[in-house]
DNA sequence: GGTGGCTATGTTAACGCTAACATTGGCTTA
DNA sequence: TAAGCCAATGTTAGCGTTAACATAGCCACC
């Protein structure tokens, strides 16, 4: 810096203004200062502003599941919108499951001094343990729920688990069988209690069968599942993923879909297109959601101001596996 | 700090002795000074220590299609190892097609002063562009071809070619297709040149469709095709996407695989277990891969010993959309 | 018993930057 | 024309840390 001021014939201090954009800066001068800055190369020390500043334009990721496609999608473009705003992101990946494990992920980033935390991960008993034990900075999360924290990126989870059955529904079927989450997932609940709303708004009685996210849940349940018997024409899974597993029992077992049975999944995965039928889901925007994590950050920091909290509306996508019932 | 060596009664700089694990302190004071920090909850300061000794304890990934399983579960486990060293990872994903963005990435990067950077993309121009561009700090890239720099993660992609293409030869299989990737790629033509390899020891001909690692390619290449008039039997695809869309195409064109159609993928994606029939593929160990490449970044920053660099074998998985020829 | 050397700790300065205050000079205004 | 003011720039100090040197106390050895 002090080169730069040299070359340019002012004083470090003024290098400095030019850095920081500071009014009352001759247009002259700063021309000059920023040929001499071009000239040797001169990139500000960013540990030396912080250190000065305390504050270190950085913000921690804390994120479960990240290389599932929706977590790794929305930390990705989180990233982007972060290095728009002129933020660093410095993502840490946890075991949500582990509560140790968390408190390691928080301390790592807290040892970098980041501005702020946005927290990747559905378990809502990891939030609350985060948001416990996180007070120094503004922590973002995601919440599918009713209770909306300003500093909470609003997912429709309702609305999409409500939009799936009602789908189901319109297309003749009654019985309806409902594939969960884990309970401690708020998503998870969320889009019960959408499934739930619209098949009581027509009588029909819910069935639910708790999964755990995971394609090999989807298998197991679907094949161990008496359709016939049982009457079911149709699964809404609470994730692309349970919804590959039963396709897959279904084929195993020789049941057609959706001829014998209809399935909705939910996330619209880029294979999810791609499989056998082309599953019919629900579709979230990560690139929106990622977007409004940052825009609250960044309105939480003072950077920005605060744009209205609407919650993201995730979307029906209607493929080959589901159809109406014929019987 | 100086809080901490007025209570523990010591100077600051013993104070910083100790966090810095430095030796001639003696064990009674260090006990003091750690009882110290405890009770004032002291985190050094990790700004002000890369101030005064320029190294930032930072390392910086340059990631593209992050939303992928591959590079995602790749970017994962580094990150993971990384910590477990002490330093910290900040990711920043780009377009590896445009040059200007990955320009754009690194000078992102640079701002920050990180000591190293690590490429996670298959593109050899953009590995090219980057090792051009960074010369001040070690540079860690993958590597599927024959030159091996030292700084670079080998991933043999020939042997995963030829072993999918042996397999397929060994069920019988004479008339091979193999759709590869987009040609700039490394991993690519490493396959492509296995899977000829393979094919030449058999003395049968190979037949090549350029794909680009996508399920649409793969779909509408399959869907354009006509096996029956082409004899072909077998279709070695270059990644499990192309595979998934090649199967989506055989569903759609009442072709059933394997029985007219074996099909081998490549990747392994956690999907691939789950698609109709579960793919036959071949796996990448992205564990391995991650920790492979922290320990070459560790070793090329004097932070650890060098190790011996062997390639790493991906792993042939043998699922149910391969079968023996039956005609 | 004094000199040398070693071990444990203290003191000082600097890393690169910015906030706060200080200075300069040109312009207005009575 | 002189007092006052503001706009543009300079000067100083300090953010929290560590390297380098300084010091103190102890032991060994001739």
């Amino acid at each position: 810096m002090f080169d730069v001021a040299a070359i340019a014939g002012v004083s470090h201090q003024t290098v400095s203004r030019v850095v920081n954009n500071h009014s009352s800066i001759l247009p002259a001068t700063r021309l000059r200062v920023e040929e001499a800055m071009k000239s040797v190369g001169y990139r500000p020390n960013l540990a030396a502003q912080s250190l000065k500043t305390s504050r270190s334009k950085m913000l921690g990721i804390l994120a479960s599941d990240t290389n599932l496609n929706g977590p790794a999608s929305a930390v990705q473009n989180m990233e982007k919108a972060a290095r728009l705003a002129g933020y660093f992101v410095v993502t840490c990946a946890i075991d949500a499951a582990s509560e140790a494990d968390v408190q390691r992920g928080i301390d790592h980033l807290n040892r970098l001094g980041i501005e702020g935390l946005l927290v990747v991960t559905p378990d809502s008993k990891t939030i609350a343990q985060v948001r416990r034990s996180v007070t120094r900075i503004p922590v973002v999360t995601f919440d599918s729920g009713e209770q909306t924290n300003p500093l909470a990126v609003s997912l429709d989870n309702f609305a999409g688990g409500f939009a799936a059955t009602q789908h189901l529904i319109d297309l003749g079927h009654e019985q309806i069988l409902h594939i969960s989450g884990p309970t401690s997932w708020v998503e998870s609940s969320a889009r019960l209690q959408g499934y739930e709303a619209a098949m009581l708004q027509h009588k029909l009685t819910s069935r639910v069968i708790l999964g755990d996210w995971s394609m090999e849940s989807g298998y197991e349940i679907a094949r161990a599942l008496n359709f016939k018997a049982d009457g079911v024409t149709a699964i809404f899974a609470a994730s692309d993923h349970i919804a590959l597993g039963v396709l897959r029992a279904c084929h195993e077992r020789g049941l057609s879909v959706p001829g014998d049975l209809s399935i909705v999944g939910f996330d619209d995965l880029p294979e999810s297109a791609f499989c056998w039928p082309p599953l019919t889901t629900i579709r979230q925007d990560f690139q929106a959601i990622g977007e409004r994590a940052i825009a609250l950050m960044l309105a939480a920091l003072g950077a920005s101001e605060t744009s209205v909290a609407e919650k993201l509306k995730p979307e029906l996508v209607v493929r080959e596996s589901t159809s109406q019932l014929t019987s």
